[in-house]
RNA sequence: GGGCGCAUAGCUCAGUUUGGUUAGAGCGCAGCCCUGAUAAGGCUGAGGUCCUUGGUUCGAGUCCAAGUGCGCCCA
């Protein structure tokens, strides 16, 4: 016997029981056993950061991931089940440093890097803990790693007690060092999650760049980026942006003489006056103006832009100030002068024509400090080999200074004079133009912000030191080409916790050199994108045809070791590791300090102290500083997840991918880029076979939430709230392309969550929950989840008030054959053969959109078709030899039994709880425990039939036609008609029609249904042109054809409706009309209503007789009781007395005429006219209002 | 600046490949209806310069051109 089913699906309560079922039964690896070694299906998970607990945005992916894992585990493939954690770099470097209160790379240095990166490992462990425990929530399967063992190793890793006792996901009880558990994690005899902090990602890594080296694509490169030279190191941007000050610079306009242009000079205006000792170049933008001037006072001829001439410069900042309240113009400076007012104190001046920028482009100038030797030091300082002999002083020319990502200029008038001094080795826009144009490179200062050698007077001296300025002033004055100097004010980086200013210095950095992008392009072209929508394989392959060399370098702590060993004494020398073996071996003959790093993993600071021998000068070699970028740890994975380096075969098995899917927006340039170069190098082939990317998750006005705003919401607050069954319809439903619009948190209204674990207030980091209210989650609840549950609940209440065998409804010989059943069964079976098939096609096709939109639709047929025209065959009376009853019963179990298999990759919990009462309790012998153990269900070809429920859509049309034509006429539904007629295009739609009219007279409760030949005596017709086929013929007469039809006789286009041709007159010419030329529909018509659709004609009699009047009435009179019974909360078989009071005849005579009827459908032993009592309630019968009140028996 | 895409109901979006008559759906709104499983559901209605202008055509939301606005990618 079924278990009682509450209409109350509590579906969060549910859910809970549900995750506590599948850990007692241990489903999970049930369902692992039973597919292990059946063929497999190889799924790749794209790292999720392990830095933050999960919001709503992070469930879609993991939504996906786990329902085609479902899938395919139930069609008996077998899977890996292996989640992935992006461990490594500067996203977890900036919250440790929050932790800790270390603001800068000093000051981590001074913590120590070995403590900082332990601590980073420990992060990452308590949120990967986090993270799975919130995946479990969500129903995600897969090997995860026990949340208590990642905390115990965060509880361990760098402390002085180090030793952890531990379990891993398949039960080992490990007792080691916690660094060293942590180093193997995932691996795969232990199971779990891989994580990219280790070891064997790392030296997966390795192997990879140790191919691009052996190809030789890796190579030493620079950047410019801000810098500290009393701290002696890098910033980051945030650290800068968090750093801007406004402070005053003497700032110098310079001039550059031209050459071959005898006394004429490029105006030139820099704010950072050191930086002119390594000027290469000057920019102009080519569409501006610009002016020569000739100056009086030594009738030396200036360019500059024009507009600059008279130009108020920081006018509205010497008024408004910068833009903060506490930027306010610094006092004693005054305001500064223009262009024009300069040269007037300098004696006066005279215009002598302008030009375009354009036109300058290319001329040639001296450098200011073309003496020093770094301007004359081939291929620039330090040497760049590519540059050959280029030198500073062979560079200098005007340039096109381009445009910006933004599209806007570089160079622009107001500001200066709009000829920029380009220092490729000073700065950032300098630098990235210089790249471009293959100008040289000119850094002049070291680490520690002091020129090196090279610069003359310089040498020694700090960038930021107010007394280097000045020597440049002095110099460029002896030399004759100071014009003027100013104090300027300006907003200029400093180190934001020091408050020192940084300078912009150019580093080294590493680089693969990409230019066998066109292997990757083979690679990308193998590969199935999706959504096709988005073009993704055109966007990869644009990306990837514009793309620069990849920097592979970052100047920070926590990350992959890069294994670049550089002499150190000849810098131009550097070697690149593959392996740790290898690395051991050389630092064990000839090299050092292998035994200070043993025991640690290949992260800084440990792996820094290994050296190993240049076997070609007979110098020690050492490690770069600088860690990788991360994304290489993410695009290894392929290959190190799959165990490429340790077991080939199993690689094999499990390469490339079936499915990898994610988030799309950035990773065409981020994960998909590294996966898809990293393969093309290390196999030279396609590492997945489809990539299924989705786009954002928004709020509810489609803008993004904030974790700062309060707006984003934790993956808590909404499953506890929203529930997980109801989140994951939501995901799968949703078109991948578009961005969601999820819903809205409240910040500040707190709400309590309701969990298996109590009563909950706030998030583990004691974040305040909060409302979140969702309308498309709250609309899939309402109208899919809800009728799922109620159309079950229907089914075992009254299976059980019938006390109907579950083994008589799935028992085979106790079937009734389908092909006896009643056409309605036919159909529901018919349209479930057609849902499953669906299923199958569009979840191979990673098409999720589609199966939930069909399985939206059959529920809905099922619960407001086929429960609802088939109720009276449930309640009706017990009698054993009740087929037709016992078909209604096996038809309906079957479809809720395989719906729960249809859907149980998409909503786990709620089809657990129906299968649970449905099967697993029902036959306790049944080794299928589970609903995920069931093998997915496959079309049956037999029990199709795609006829009837064509025909049956034709009834519910006409149904819907007929409901509007009531609505029309205003004749309420329950009272019956005499008569609908109907007439069709085709005898097929006919005998449709015919064989479902009793079908449509119950549900228009009308009394008779007539197919006609035509409705000619109750309809009129209008005629209209069909211009698809009229135009070509006759093409302007077009409308006066259309004219013709409205005003020609009726008669003369009857035979049109008979499929005969007709021909008509039309400005004296004859024109022949084919049915098919002519366009035919309905028109109103007296004492009918009519309409037509799509071939299909009917006609609503809308006469109401006496007798129909009474009836109507009647039946208004058992619906109002009906709810009475309801209010009352009666059992259905409750028997009860009827009272009521009336005056009206009408109502008096339906009452007495139908009083049989009235008393068997309501269950009435009487029903009595009464004068109204208390409990009297007024009830619409008719236009009538009447006391009602009924008495239980 | 280059490339790509988008612009249709109050909102979110189909429809444009292959030109055709009255431009659809969901949500929201209003009204009506149904209901002895259903916190459900059904029907009807109001609501549109299909971004603008010009062109091709018998006929343009659809094709072409120019423009406007927005988005994404690149440098």
């Amino acid at each position: 016997m079924f278990d009682p089913v509450s209409t109350d699906a509590e579906f969060v309560r549910g859910e809970h029981q549900i995750l506590k079922f599948w850990d007692a039964a241990q489903v999970f690896a049930k369902l692992r056993q039973q597919n292990a070694g059946k063929k497999p299906w190889s799924f790749l998970d794209g790292p999720i950061t392990a830095n933050n607990p999960m919001g709503v945005h992070h469930a879609w992916g993991r939504t996906y991931k786990d329902a085609y894992q479902r899938y395919f585990a139930m069609t008996g493939r077998e899977l890996r089940y292996q989640n992935g954690f992006d461990c490594q770099g500067l996203w977890v470097e900036v919250e440790v440093e929050k932790e800790l209160k270390l603001g800068t790379k000093k000051s981590v240095e001074e913590f120590g890097i070995d403590r900082f990166v332990q601590a980073c490992k420990r992060r990452v462990l308590t949120f990967a803990a986090r993270q799975t425990e919130q995946s479990q929530r969500l129903g995600y399967w897969t090997e995860w790693d026990l949340p208590e063992t990642l905390r115990a190793l965060a509880a361990r890793v760098g402390t002085l007690n180090p030793t952890a006792a531990v379990t891993m996901p398949r039960g080992q009880k490990v007792v080691a060092p916690a660094e060293e558990i942590v180093a193997k994690l995932g691996n795969s005899d232990w199971g779990g999650s891989y994580f990219t902090f280790s070891t064997e990602n790392n030296e997966t890594i390795w192997t990879f760049l140790k191919k691009c080296h052996t190809r030789g694509m890796i190579y030493r490169g620079h950047d410019v980026m801000p810098w500290s030279g009393r701290g002696g190191s890098a910033y980051s941007q945030m650290e800068v942006v968090e750093g801007r000050k406004l402070t005053t610079h003497k700032s110098v306009f310079v001039r550059f003489p031209l050459r071959g242009r005898e006394n004429e000079f490029l105006l030139v205006w820099t704010t950072t006056p050191w930086t002119l000792s390594s000027n290469v170049a000057a920019a102009v933008n080519p569409q501006l103006e610009y002016v020569k001037l000739q100056a009086k006072r030594d009738g030396a001829t200036y360019y500059f832009a024009k507009e600059n001439l008279e130009f108020q410069r920081l006018a509205k900042e010497f008024k408004e100030g910068f833009g903060r309240p506490e930027w306010t113009w610094p006092k004693g400076v005054g305001k500064l002068k223009s262009l024009a007012q300069i040269f007037k104190e300098q004696g006066g001046y005279e215009i002598l024509g302008t030009l375009t920028g354009a036109e300058m482009v290319g001329w040639e100038y001296d450098g200011p400090f073309d003496d020093l030797p770094a301007q004359s030091a081939p291929g620039g300082v330090p040497q760049d080999d590519r540059l050959g002999a280029k030198t500073g002083k062979s560079c200098h020319r005007i340039v096109d200074g381009g445009r910006d990502s933004e599209g806007k200029a570089t160079v622009v008038a107001g500001e200066g004079t709009g000829i920029v001094h380009i220092a490729p080795g000073c700065g950032d826009i300098d630098h990235k133009l210089g790249q471009a144009l293959g100008l040289v490179a000119i850094a002049p200062l070291a680490s520690d912000g002091r020129f090196v050698e090279g610069f003359g007077p310089f040498v020694g001296r700090e960038a930021i030191d107010p007394a280097t300025p000045e020597l440049v002033f002095e110099l460029l004055r002896g030399k004759g080409l100071l014009v003027a100097v100013e104090e300027y004010p300006h907003i200029y980086p400093h180190c934001w916790r020091t408050g020192e200013e940084l300078v912009f210095r150019m580093v080294d950095e590493w680089f693969i050199d990409m230019q066998w992008r066109d292997e990757i392009k083979e690679v990308v072209k193998q590969i199935t994108w999706l959504p096709e929508s988005i073009n993704g394989q055109e966007r990869e392959l644009e990306w990837l045809s514009n793309m620069g060399n990849w920097m592979i370098s970052k100047k920070r702590f926590w990350g992959l070791a890069l294994p670049i060993w550089v002499d150190e004494k000849d810098d131009k020398q550097f070697e690149v590791i593959g392996s740790l073996a290898e690395l051991k071996e050389r630092a064990q003959n000839g090299g050092e300090g292998w035994e200070e790093f043993e025991g640690h993993t290949p992260h800084r600071p440990w792996i820094d102290k290994v050296k190993i021998r240049n076997p070609k000068t007979g110098n020690l070699m050492s490690r770069i500083p600088d860690v990788g970028n991360p994304w290489l740890d993410a695009g290894i994975v392929p290959f190190s997840t799959l165990y490429f380096n340790t077991d080939r075969e199993a690689w094999k098995k499990w390469y490339p991918a079936d499915l990898v899917t994610e988030c799309f927006p950035g990773q065409f340039r981020n994960w998909f880029y590294a996966m898809l170069s990293m393969a093309a190098m290390m196999d030279n082939s396609p590492p997945f076979k489809t990539l299924l990317g989705h786009r954002l998750v928004m709020d509810e006005t489609g803008k993004p939430m904030h974790k700062s705003d309060g707006t984003a919401i934790w993956f808590e607050e909404a499953a506890e709230q929203l529930g997980v069954d109801t989140l994951r319809w939501m995901y799968l439903a949703q078109n991948p392309a578009a961005d969601l619009r999820f819903g809205k948190r409240t910040n500040g209204k707190h709400v309590t969550l309701e969990t298996e674990n109590g009563p909950v207030n706030e998030t583990a980091e004691g974040v305040p929950t909060c409302e979140v209210t969702s309308k498309p989650a709250d609309d899939i609840r309402r109208q899919i989840l809800i009728p799922l549950w109620n159309s079950y609940a229907f089914f075992v209440n009254y299976a059980r008030a019938d006390q109907v065998e579950p083994a008589s409804l799935a028992d085979p010989a106790r079937q009734v054959p389908v092909a006896e059943r009643p056409e309605i069964d036919r159909w529901v079976l018919a349209n479930l053969q057609e849902l499953i098939a669906t299923a199958n096609r569009e979840m191979q096709a990673f098409n999720a959109p589609a199966l939930m939109k069909e399985a939206a639709r059959f529920i809905d047929d099922l619960s407001n078709w086929y429960i609802r025209r088939n109720r009276r065959r449930f309640w009706r009376a017990r009698d054993t030899g009740d087929r037709d009853k016992l078909a209604a019963y096996q038809t309906l179990y079957t479809v809720l039994v395989t719906l729960t298999k249809l859907l149980a990759p998409a909503i786990p919990f709620i089809t657990e709880r129906m299968y649970a009462n449905l099967v697993r309790a029902q036959f306790p012998n049944d080794p299928k425990v589970s609903v995920h153990l069931c093998e997915y269900p496959q079309p049956d070809a037999t029990q199709a039939d795609p006829a009837l429920s064509h025909r049956m859509e034709l009834a519910q049309r006409v149904v819907r036609l007929g409901h509007g034509l009531r609505e029309q006429s205003g004749q309420r539904v329950r009272q019956p008609l005499p008569e609908l007629r109907f007439a069709c295009a085709t005898a097929e739609q006919r005998a449709a029609i015919e064989s479902l009219g009793d079908v449509i007279l119950d549900e228009l409760n009308v009394k008779k249904i007539t197919g006609c030949e035509n409705l000619d005596d109750i309809v009129k017709y209008s005629f209209k042109p069909n211009l698809k086929t009229l135009g070509p013929k006759h093409g302007k007469l077009l409308g006066k054809i259309g004219q013709a039809l409205t005003t020609v006789e009726m008669a003369t286009l009857a035979p049109l409706r008979r499929g005969e041709t007709v021909s008509v007159t039309v400005d004296g010419i004859h024109v022949s009309l084919s049915p098919e030329d002519v366009l035919i529909s309905t028109q109103q018509a007296a004492a009918w209503a009519s309409a037509d659709e799509e071939g299909v004609q009917i006609a609503l009699s809308t006469e109401v007789t006496p007798e129909l009047k009474l009836e109507g009435l009647a039946r208004d009179f058992v619906r109002q009781v009906q709810q009475l019974r309801k209010d009352a909360d009666l059992a259905i078989s409750d028997r009860i007395r009827v009272f009521y009071d009336t005056s009206d005849a009408e109502t008096l005579q339906a009452i007495r005429d139908w009083s049989d009827y009235i008393r068997n459908e309501t269950l009435a032993d009487s029903v009595t006219q009464q004068l109204a009592s208390l409990g009297a309630k007024p009830a619409m019968v008719g236009d009538n209002e009447i006391p009602l009140w009924i008495e239980r028996v």
